[in-house]
DNA sequence: TGGTTATATCGTATATTTGCGATAAACTAA
DNA sequence: TTAGTTTATCGCAAATATACGATATAACCA
């Protein structure tokens, strides 16, 4: 790509909240999250048998989202259970919420 | 790209959460967002002005939050006045505070 | 040690995104 | 009609994302 030298400045929330918006932006990724949050499933295993991807893309979301800061992954030998980062879903929550409403009210709790 | 044939089915909120995740996985589409959410400008000139990217990349990323159905293009020759879509912009509100809330609490107001 | 299991990573092919300059299109004004 | 203004679109190049199968890794058990 060509680029000019002039570079575009960001604010720390803009790149955070685009951060965030990018592990969102495809519908398998929100699928793993709703799975993980609801508790249906916590080992990459599960997740293949509900999602019909092959294992190794389902990894390559997963690493995705674990980038993004949005989950966890705690190694469970052989297994690997992942959760909800609790923190940063709190911080993306109140990234979303802060854009959206900006100045009027907002609320979010976990 | 290589496909299986099963294809992974997404709920038409999945999906949606998804479109206007995209949307915002780019900074300065954000920062297009935030001018316009603040009436700070409104023709693609004053955005061109502050933003030091050509003029087509700035058309572009309209076009994009365009179809993505995030703001209105009203044309007012040569001109064309952008703006926040509202009734889509409270969807997408809607939409990301009942993600990351889910069961818990959520509010979201105009 | 060797085999099994679960997951990650590699290599590859294709698709999409991002950025630019050049040009086209749409309209106004002279 | 012609010129000027503003925005969109085209064509291209580079970067990134997406998906897969194959293979590597790590831990356990026999």
């Amino acid at each position: 790509m060509q680029r000019t030298l002039s570079t575009v400045e960001y604010s720390g929330e803009e790149e955070k909240m685009a951060v965030f918006a990018k592990a969102l932006s495809h519908p398998v990724r929100i699928k793993i999250l709703k799975l993980l949050d609801s508790q249906v499933c916590c080992f990459t295993g599960e997740l293949t048998e509900i999602i019909p991807m092959a294992q190794s893309t389902i990894s390559q979301h997963l690493k995705a989202l674990l980038e993004a800061g949005l989950i966890q992954g705690e190694i469970n030998p052989p297994k690997v259970r992942y959760c909800i980062d609790r923190e940063n879903w709190l911080k993306a929550c109140a990234v979303f919420s802060g854009f959206f409403t900006r100045d009027r009210e907002f609320r979010c709790s976990k």
